[in-house]
DNA sequence: TGAAAAAATTGTAATCAGTACAAAATACGG
DNA sequence: CCGTATTTTGTACTGATTACAATTTTTTCA
């Protein structure tokens, strides 16, 4: 997961940024809500509670299942998360709250941010009306296969 | 439930119907599928399984929740249905299979269809490409209070 | 600084939608 | 009408999420 490019100034800085954001979501700062805000802000495949619980455990050993889904909620509650409900099984979420769309691979089960079809992030900022119903969120999300998953087919078509 | 416009031989045609869709789609003819299809067709509210299950029940007895699960499922399988991960805790079934979106009223619960927002039903109803990455399903939905709640609050004001 | 109060965290037990499974019922071909 | 294949049904189970109560940590303010 390391790479050479993450020294310890990269990382103060993220640990900083992800206080800033819970402190501007006037939400009380804690070790165990900045270590998961930093994990949402450096991690964008949109995990869930559990793979949030599963990456963190090992270096915080302390830390309990409930704590992450109640610190989760509180961010939703708070509007410093969007939850998104892609899979059917499980609840998704976005340390991204700008409007944006999502495409769900099919074939790495990733989630990307892509951008809103149709709507403009600024009219999707705001309530709307669509005909005669007022509109106050957008969600959209596309199945398929991304771009990544598309480039190692054709690689391997090719080697073949 | 009941209208004074539902008669005897609309009741029948709506159950020709069902039994005709499930034909179309490949999928065995059984009382109990054409009871769900029925259903399906004529509510258009989205219900989840659970709300077929309680509304079919006291009419058929023997009923089983398990049918309405392996039903549901298995209309999907066949693309008799689409499933919707709208609401957090429940999947929400569609019986129109043509591309829409929807929208997801926060004041009556329900889900009513809207057109689809950037993308032609035409485009949406193939796979095409947002980017680099492909895309097979089209999801929108919106949250918000839809036309008949608004009308609602808008009577309630002017009563006062 | 140092207790008392408030807030957060933790582990366990419960909930609830959905699924697996195996027995009973039904449909269907010959 | 019989035997086989398909459906349906009820019960038991799973797995994500939540409730709760005890413990720990943080904050307040004398």
């Amino acid at each position: 997961m390391n790479t050479l490019a993450s020294t310890p100034t990269d990382t103060l800085a993220i640990e900083r940024a992800a206080t800033e954001k819970l402190r501007r979501c006037g939400i009380n700062v804690t070790r165990q809500r900045v270590c998961i805000m930093q994990y949402l802000m450096t991690h964008h495949v949109h995990p869930n509670a559990d793979d949030i619980y599963s990456a963190l455990a090992p270096q915080h050993p302390s830390l309990s299942r409930t704590t992450v889904y109640n610190t989760v909620r509180m961010l939703a509650a708070h509007g410093a998360v969007t939850l998104l409900s892609i899979d059917d099984h499980n609840i998704n979420i976005d340390e991204n709250t700008l409007p944006h769309a999502h495409l769900h691979c099919t074939r790495c089960g990733h989630i990307v941010d892509i951008p809103l079809q149709g709507i403009s992030t600024l009219q999707a900022s705001h309530a709307f009306t669509i005909g005669k119903h007022l509109v106050q969120e957008v969600h959209q999300y596309y199945k398929g296969v991304c771009q990544q998953c598309l480039e190692e087919m054709q690689d391997a078509q090719t080697l073949q």
